[in-house]
DNA sequence: GTTGGTATCTGTGGA
DNA sequence: AGATACCAAC
């Protein structure tokens, strides 16, 4: 085995130590691009070349992706062995060990999981039965306080006793929460239920009450634990790693890889403070800290530009992240009047960058904030024929249709899935209305059992109890089938017998027809789940299992970003938070204002606009060698143009780094555009060839008005072209075109678009 | 119980 | 602007 230290060689000296101190707890701070994966990678490769069990090294991701990187990776070095590497996010393993142990504290293997959408309806429908308020208590915001709870190990009971927690929530005009969340608490034990906090706080659960010694095995089992993007854990994450192996007698093999300067997911409970308290918890176990500063990445003037950045956060691990890669190009700006003019600029210097540098499609990302922001990009690039994929947003299992098929085959396994028998009861349509449906709850209310199991009782007209009774036996009949059949050959009779199918091959709409594939195209996804016989082959148990049970516990926790893409040349378009973790030889990051990015989330609290700033240092590292920066004056939003300022993270960018950056003051006084119009002024400096206080009109008191009110017949002033009449509107709503006349112009017939123009009425 | 219209909210981020 | 949620009329 002379080959096994071969990949040692590849790496430099910090990485190398990483990678080899195989005993003890280790931290590595792991700044962007530095070979982290590489070094998590290796280190695995290297525990199973020292003659670690593979099935004994547990590695922890929030990714799917990133763990499927890492087994292939570790596989290339130590071969198929690396299969046996249990390697995972964290909602995976868990859900793997609790499908094992589940019985061990009230549930069944089958339980159902419920995702964000679930959640969100039951506690609507909590909300609801306790009589509450829904403005007062928002389902949205009860959710993530219940899952900041879950996060923080605060149980029902725990709660009702916090002073502290009720007191918030008494000046949040929102008493009743702890109710909420008991009930909602109750409601999923009830329906053999677990969301994805349940499947962190239920495996918490399962160690910290030790039933039959569960802790010891798993003790005994996952000698080795290694945790990536350790910065994103929440206390409840790391409450669990800790269980595993911190205690008397551990070996406290334990490595995590983090970066605290790119935690970006404090709003769903993570907290750097784990970072902080691993190094003290572990402290007197000789724990070794590595910095992997290098960045193999980058260009200098990127990198250079990212350090400044993070430099305005106060709170940070000291370090000096560094290129050998040469200065590179410089930043580019790129400052637009509105979001349209952002859209085709950027795809402007996208196709310019692709001409000059050689670059495919592939090479290039367009990040942004929020995902809404993709549908202008979308525009030019389609326009200008170049493939982009977007990722994020709505995905697959999303759809209406395919949550509608799932919720059958959910039932399936799990009759006492309540949110899935809601969705379902009544689609297709089989006259059950919400009339029969309360009353389905209140009985199940007052019996405290799951809905299915009071669906026959009583109370009901003939009618109602007759439709119920078919609607329980064909669920009763596809529950039987699940021991019989596999996953696609039940998938295929429940779509077909459900009545599904037939409903929307009643839709002739290309809408219609589109729902029909995504339907056929998840049975295909089920079959390929049953051909795939790559699965797991563990000493232990885990065998091929093709049951429905299995395949929904497996596409619950999958996300678009997981379907393989083959190698198309597409322009990626994605939000910053999934852009972590990837690369581009070039990068635009969009929509760099105020209230934008940074969120008006954030505005608030300091600690919030450093996550954001982290955030925004995230984005401009994923760019090997090109990094354009954009930002428009004005976007709509709601509906309504917003006038926004250029993000204070550009002028955290020394000048130096840009090759267009204009003065700071025309950047960021002259252009910004507040209501009073007062600023408008840079922009017409840019445009010569007219002046506007030639028709009499002061740019500073120009108010545009809405472009909904512009009606014909009025007398509007145009910047441009001064004072004109609205002789008729045409086109569809989104594309509004006005006749105005000019009289004073040559062609004193203008066309112009609505969505674009700004118009004054001249009352 | 279903249908169609209107009111309301959203649009930080994601496993 | 677009989706969803709710309500009044059928």
């Amino acid at each position: 085995m002379e080959k096994t230290t071969d990949y040692l060689n590849t790496l430099n000296d910090v990485q190398k130590n990483a990678v080899t101190q195989s005993n003890g707890p280790v931290l590595v701070v792991a700044g962007p691009g530095s070979g982290k994966t590489r070094v998590l990678t290796y280190r695995i490769a290297h525990h199973i070349h020292s003659g670690v069990r593979p099935d004994s090294i547990l590695a922890l991701t929030f990714t799917n992706k990133a763990a499927r990187e890492m087994k292939s990776r570790i596989e290339e070095v130590v071969g198929p062995s690396a299969k046996r590497v249990w390697a995972g996010t964290f909602h995976s393993i868990f859900a793997r060990i609790l499908r094992v142990e589940a019985h061990q504290i009230g549930y069944s293997s089958n339980f159902t999981i419920y995702d964000t959408d679930d959640s969100k309806a039951l506690i609507s429908s909590i909300i609801k039965e306790l009589n509450l308020n829904k403005e007062q208590y928002n389902a949205n915001s009860i959710r993530s306080r219940i899952s900041s709870a879950k996060s923080s190990l605060i149980t029902p009971v725990l709660y009702t006793k916090n002073e502290e927690l009720l007191l918030q929530d008494k000046q949040n005009n929102r008493p009743a929460f702890k109710d909420i969340y008991a009930a909602y608490v109750a409601r999923c034990k009830r329906s053999d239920a677990m969301d994805f906090d349940d499947l962190l706080y239920r495996m918490f659960e399962l160690l910290q009450v030790n039933p039959d010694n569960v802790l010891d095995k798993y003790r005994e089992k996952f000698q080795y634990l290694l945790v990536d993007e350790f910065q994103d854990t929440n206390h409840l994450q790391y409450g669990i790693v800790r269980k595993l192996c911190h205690y008397e007698g551990s070996p406290r093999n334990i490595c995590v890889v983090g970066d605290d300067a790119q935690s970006i997911y404090g709003f769903r409970g993570a907290t750097i403070q784990n970072i902080l308290d691993f190094e003290k918890d572990f402290q007197p176990f000789g724990i070794m800290v590595f910095k992997l500063e290098q960045n193999y990445r980058s260009t200098e003037h990127i990198v250079q530009a990212a350090n400044e950045v993070i430099n305005f956060n106060t709170r940070q691990i000291q370090k000096k992240i560094w290129s050998d890669k040469g200065q590179g190009e410089k930043i580019k700006l790129i400052k637009a009047l509105a979001d349209t003019e952002e859209g085709k600029r950027v795809v402007d210097h996208l196709v310019e960058q692709k001409n000059r540098f050689h670059f495919k499609n592939i090479d290039f990302a367009i990040l942004y904030r929020t995902n809404a922001q993709s549908r202008i990009f979308e525009e030019y690039l389609r326009r200008y024929n170049i493939p982009y994929k977007v990722f994020g947003g709505q995905s697959f299992y999303q759809r209406k249709e395919i949550k509608d098929l799932l919720a059958y085959l959910r039932l399936a396994v799990n009759p006492n899935d309540d949110e899935a028998l809601r969705r379902v009861i009544n689609f297709p349509k089989r006259n059950i209305g919400n009339t029969t449906f309360n009353k389905i709850a209140e009985k199940a209310a007052s019996l405290n059992l799951p809905f299915f199991q009071v669906i026959n009782q009583s109370g009901l007209s003939n009618r109602a109890a007759n439709t119920l009774m078919q609607f329980a036996a064909l669920i009763q009949d596809f529950h039987t089938k699940t021991t019989t059949l596999n996953a696609y050959e039940l998938g295929y009779f429940i779509a077909k017998r459900s009545g599904i199918i037939d409903e929307y091959k009643k839709d002739k709409t290309p809408e219609g027809e589109g729902r029909l594939e995504n339907l056929n195209a998840l049975l295909d996804g089920i079959k390929i789940f049953v051909e795939d016989d790559l699965v797991e082959e563990n000493e232990e148990g885990i065998s091929l299992d093709k049951s429905l049970s299995s395949y929904l516990q497996n596409i619950a926790l999958i996300t678009d970003f997981d379907q393989e893409e083959g190698e198309v040349d597409r322009v990626t378009l994605m939000s910053v938070h999934s852009a972590k973790g990837l690369e581009f030889k070039s990068v635009f990051v969009v929509g760099l204002e105020e209230k934008l990015f940074p969120s008006f989330m954030s505005l608030e609290k300091i600690d919030d606009i450093d996550e954001e700033r982290r955030l925004f240092y995230v984005a401009i590292t994923r760019a090997e060698q090109l990094l354009t920066l954009s930002w428009a004056a004005s976007r709509y939003k709601f509906g309504q143009m917003r006038y926004n300022e250029p993000s204070r993270f550009l002028e955290e960018i020394p000048e130096i780094h840009f090759e267009n950056k204009p003065k700071s003051n025309s950047l960021f006084s002259e252009t910004t555009t507040p209501t009073t119009g007062s600023s408008i002024k840079g922009y017409f400096k840019k445009e010569p060839n007219f002046n506007a206080q030639d028709f009499g009109i002061d740019p500073n008191n120009f108010k545009p008005s809405p472009a909904a009110s512009i009606q014909p017949g009025m007398d509007i002033l145009h910047l441009k072209f001064g004072r004109g009449t609205v002789q008729s509107i045409d086109g569809g709503a989104a594309n509004k075109v006005a006749t105005i006349r000019f009289e004073h112009l040559d062609q004193p017939e203008k066309r112009i678009m609505l969505k674009f123009a700004k118009l004054q009425i001249v009352e």
